[in-house]
Parts: C-alpha cells; sequence; structure tokens
DNA sequence: AGAGTCTCCGGGAGCGCTCCCGGTCGGCCG
DNA sequence: CGGCCGACCGGGAGCGCTCCCGGAGACTCT
C-alpha cells in the first residue's frame, strides 16, 4: 500500500495497521460489537485517537442503509414561517428530540412549485432514513407527493387532506377550543365573538369548529360573531377593528393564536376597551414569548412544540426499527391557562 | 442475476438492463457526459424514468468524494434564535442561496457544550462539503474547533475572535453606526445616546465604536451616554428607561438593533416623549417585518441578510471549486434607511 | 490503402465500509 | 485424551456508483 500522504483522511484499513489487527476487528473495535479482545478494543482505540480517523459516512450508510439523518420538512410561504413563532419553535425542538436519539436534522424549507420537485428529488435520494413533515394548509401536494415515496413519514398536525393511512401527531384544536370558549361561557360572557386562523389549515377549521359548537350547545347563535385573519398581528388588530364595528356590544373574543391576540389586544385598547372588563381575551398557543408577556397576560390554550416532536420521533424511531406502528392520528391534549386576560 | 424484487429501489444496473445498454453507459447518459449517443441517451432516461429511478447518494458520494450538502451552523444560545428575525432570515436565505447552486442545506445549532463535539464529530463525519458558519460571540469555541478540520468554512459575521486565515463575510457595523449618528448631528441632536447590544460579540462592539468615535469627533463627550442590552425587545425598553432616568434631556438614541428600538419606542412612549419630536429613534438592521411597521416608522441601517449569505456561498463554492481564494474579511457596505423616527 | 482521429461503448477496478464465513486457539467435559 | 464449544480474528464479498482504459467502427487525410 502507498504510504498515504498527510492530509488524505484516514480509512479504517489505516487505522487497523497502524494497530497492528484487521479492518474486520478494527470494524468490530469501533462499534463496539462483542468477540473483540479487550487488548485489541484499546488498540484500535487508541489508532483512531492518533490518526484521528472518523468513519466515512458515505461508505458505511451505503451497507447499512441507514444514513443517521432525518428531514424535517416546513411547507409554508416564506412570509409565515420568518415570524411564526410556533414554527421556529419546531425547527428548534426538532434539532434536540433528534440529537436526542442519535439522528442529524436535515431541514428543508418548501413553499413554492419547483420546491416540492426539489424536495421530493431530494428526498428520494437516499439521503435521510425517514421525514417529518409539517404542511397544515389543505391544498398542499406535499404529502400525496411523499405518499410515494417509502419512506417512513411522520406528519406534524393534519396532513393536508389526508386522513387514512398516515402516521401524524396534532394537538387536539377542537377540545382547546372547546375548553377556552367554555370558560368565557361559565365566567358570564354571552357575545363571545372569535377571529378564527385561515380556513385553508386544518387547525384553524377545527378551533373555529370548537368555538361555534361550543356556543351552540350553550344556547348562543354564533351568527355574525367570526372574523377570519392571516395569524399575523397586523391581520389580527384588523380582524379585531371589524369584530368592534358589526358587534359593538361583544364582551368576549376567542383568538386562533397568540400572534392575532396580540394584535387584537392592541386594537381594544386603541378602541378605549378595557380588557377583561369589557372584553375578555383567551388565545390559543401558549407562546412562551407572547402570552405571559402581554398587558393584561393572555389566557391562552397550551400546547407544547417539544412534545409533540417527540411524540412524532418516537413514531418514526419505531417506524425504522422495522415496528408495524398502526397509522392513524395520535391526538395530545392541550390545556387552558388562565391569566388576567379573561 | 436475480430478478429484483418490487419494493426494492432500482440501481443503475437495472435501469441499464432495462434500457439494454451498459452501467457505464446509463451512468454517462444519467450525469449527460460527453459521447452517448442520442438513441442511448433516450433509451436510458426512458427506462430511469419508467422504473423510477434515483440514484443512490451514499454511492455517488463515496467515489465523488462530494455530497452535495453544506452545512449552515448557527452557534447561538436557544433563547437567542427564537426570536432574533435576522437569524431566522439567515437560515431562509441560507436555504435559498445553497438551493440556487444545487446544494442542500444542512442545518446545526450548537448552544450547549455537548453540541459543541457533535458538531464537529458530525461535520468531520463527511456528510458535509463546506460549511457557513455564524458565531459572533467571542469566547465561543466552536471556531478554532473547525479550523482543525480541513474543511472548506466562510464565517458569516465575526468569526469569535480569529482575525487571519479565515474565510469571512461582515457588514460595515462601525461604518453604518457612524452614518446614523452623523445623521442625528446633522440633523442638530447633541444628547445622542445610545443602547448598544451584548458586549461580548464584535458587531454590537463596532456599532458602539462607531457612534463614540463619531461623537468624539463632533465634539460631544459620550460619557454617560451609552447602555448595554441583550438583543431583546424587554432589553431594549429597560435600558431605554435607564438612559432617561440618567440623562432626562437626551435628544437622541442611536439603537443597536431593531428589536431592541422597538422595545425603546414603548418605553419612550410610556414616559410621554414624543418620536421624533423630542427624541430622535436610529437603528441597525432595517428588518422588513420591523422598521417600516413601527409607529412611528424606524430610520434604520439596513443591512440584507440575503446578501451576505449570497457572498458567503460564492466564497464557499470557490473554494470548494479548489480555487486559491485568499482568506480575510468580505466587508459589505450598509446604508441608512431614513423614516419618520428621526 | 494504411495510418490517424473521433465517436461511442463495455469491462473492470475501486471508493471505504460492514458482515458473513470459516479458521484457530484455548478450556472444559466425558 | 479426543471432541466440542465458545471466544476471537482475518479474508473476502459486495453495497451502487464513477471513472479509466481499451476496443470497435466510421470517417478523413495523405
Amino acid at each position: 500500500m502507498a504510504p498515504r500522504s498527510e492530509d488524505e483522511r484516514p480509512t479504517l484499513e489505516d487505522v487497523a495497521a497502524f494497530a497492528g489487527v484487521s479492518r474486520s476487528t478494527a470494524s468490530r473495535a469501533l462499534n463496539d460489537d462483542a468477540y473483540v479482545s479487550a487488548r485489541s478494543r484499546e488498540k484500535v482505540l487508541a489508532a483512531a485517537r492518533d490518526l484521528g480517523y472518523s468513519p466515512n459516512q458515505a461508505a458505511r450508510s451505503l451497507v447499512t442503509r441507514r444514513t443517521g439523518a432525518i428531514a424535517v420538512v416546513l411547507s409554508e410561504p416564506e412570509a409565515r414561517l420568518l415570524d411564526d413563532p410556533y414554527r421556529t419553535a419546531v425547527m428548534r425542538a426538532g434539532y434536540r428530540e433528534l440529537a436526542d436519539v442519535g439522528c442529524q436534522m436535515v431541514l428543508l424549507f418548501s413553499d413554492t412549485r419547483e420546491d416540492l420537485g426539489r424536495t421530493v428529488r431530494f428526498l428520494e435520494g437516499g439521503h435521510v432514513d425517514g421525514v417529518l413533515v409539517f404542511a397544515p394548509h389543505r391544498a398542499d401536494p406535499l404529502p400525496r407527493a411523499l405518499r410515494l415515496l417509502k419512506l417512513p413519514t411522520v406528519f406534524g398536525g393534519q396532513a393536508a387532506d389526508l386522513r387514512r393511512g398516515v402516521h401524524l401527531v396534532d394537538f387536539d384544536n377542537e377540545g382547546g377550543a372547546r375548553q377556552a370558549v367554555t370558560h368565557l361561557v361559565e365566567s358570564g360572557r354571552r357575545r363571545i365573538a372569535t377571529i378564527a386562523g385561515p380556513q385553508d389549515q386544518g387547525a384553524p377549521i377545527d378551533r373555529l369548529a370548537g368555538w361555534r359548537k361550543t356556543l351552540v350547545d350553550a344556547g348562543i347563535d354564533p351568527a355574525g360573531l367570526s372574523e377570519e385573519a392571516d395569524f399575523t398581528l397586523a391581520g389580527g388588530a384588523k380582524a379585531m377593528a371589524a369584530l368592534l364595528e358589526r358587534v359593538p356590544d361583544l364582551d368576549a373574543v376567542f383568538v386562533g393564536s397568540d400572534m392575532m391576540a396580540v394584535g387584537a389586544l392592541r386594537t381594544l385598547s386603541d378602541a378605549g376597551r378595557d380588557v377583561p372588563g369589557d372584553v375578555a381575551v383567551v388565545s390559543f398557543d401558549d407562546n412562551a414569548a407572547l402570552a405571559p408577556a402581554m398587558t393584561p397576560p393572555l389566557t391562552s390554550v397550551h400546547q407544547d412544540p417539544r412534545e409533540q416532536v417527540h411524540a412524532m420521533v418516537s413514531t418514526l424511531m419505531r417506524l425504522l426499527d422495522g415496528e408495524d406502528v398502526a397509522p392513524g392520528a395520535q391526538i395530545l391534549p392541550v390545556s387552558l391557562v388562565v391569566r388576567e386576560s379573561s
């Protein structure tokens, strides 16, 4: 064997030669298999350290058919991602949870049409062992495209319009809305409006439904009491203004996200309405940086992205281990955190 | 050759057999090399399409020694990342710019001590061809650790305390601060305070220096006119309050970031100071979602993350092509965008 | 017509690793 | 003491790809 030049990366063969054992033994020692003598193991480990060896992942995954990497796909228009604190939290949680199980996160953004092709091509290229997907929009073509790939996949939140045969982890959006609105009803509010998120997404649809059903159950007519907004602060502010105009005597509002609630609070304050004196406000998300920091602190439906991602990762790991996990939705409970705004 | 079962992924060999050519020819056709007849090329392409072939990246990169993936490392405490709009913009820009040159972004977060080891291990594992690093903190050990790896690396902003021998793309922080403060001086302000970012980072240090020097050049004593904050909204608000207390007659403030400026505006408004009537406010970043959206809209030093990342990517690509790029800092110009707050 | 050139193609080697298989050596049992 | 079993190790095959090399035709030029 030609003497390897200094700047070439050492291979397993080099380590083995240096340690005076065979390539097989070196491999066994490094992957701590059984049937390696303590003496050999130590020599190999020392050799690896001395040579600064690190295994070539391409070669390894060529034979093991495992890459140790998991893709996290965020399918959402650019603007949304930038200021949606929930998405940021998801990225972070994904990184952490995957690191905990020894996997590397590969983040993919997919919002334009051309992204879809690139995303699919990347995923089928064998770069990753599995996928975690967040594709909240009903009309998103990505989830269907992913079904054709036979990559283990777990969805976070609703998978576009797919219902059966997929693994997904979602929060109890409708139940959360019910809790929120029930709380308002029980504290004596009667004119309970809502600012709903975009109705092209599953979660906001369910939250709106929860609001509506709870009102009906309480004998209140929901007609004219709802306004749709786009999950942004400005959108929330505008929707609140529209509601105040249409329903001047409203005494409570259930807002579909913290960010929109911040906007609603601003509008209410500008309009001289006291919260919670004149109008009670309850929102959804309970984002740690937003809900408790407002004036007044927001009552909000708590959902923890970390918990969601944790459940997704553990399902994915079971899938990767070849377990025959029954597909279906795993619904995580949410709980109302009552603060001063209601 | 045993008949390949349906759910196995087809290999290049399968495609070749299906097309009735050799593996070599199939490879040539797929990678559109020269010296393939149009006829063969077409047959191979059709076969690949019919079989749903996509090349095994592990095998490919084993021989080409290229992975087509670039790591983007964000070395920053968790809390900072969540609400720093600049970082979010950087991730996004990284994804886009890398996609444009046909590379996949692999995001790495690295904030705790144990992350450092994992990050380094991942990078030396040969998963990626190069690295883009954002490690603003002076004491960050990551940049030094990366020097030992012989991976092409480009830094975004200052690389901890490394100065020579690294490739980096930064903005003209000091020059930007000078522009901002000069603007204030020229519009007749004399008591010009500053809210500086964390002084364990290079950029805020340079911005503070720019403020100080400009004042001195204008014959103004900067003593007692500066306050340090942590780049957050709350931090900016608190620092503004401290300044108002200590320097009640201040008539302008240069804030080290948009986010802190939002906090400062809130404090000023609570204190009944009119902006820009009583106090002019100028900030840094010119974040599209923040600066123009405030009341009043903020005058801010404009820096475009996309531009920075673009420069980083192009330097990295040259490095990857084996070009002998001279190391050093590439300083991007910034410009003051004047709005109503000053 | 023979030499040279250019286009196209197939065979084979080899990237660095894992894993299977078979061999050796020592200890222990009947 | 022969046989067996378990611990340990080395050789070899092969993962799916790229790339080098040499060969087969077709064509041109002297």
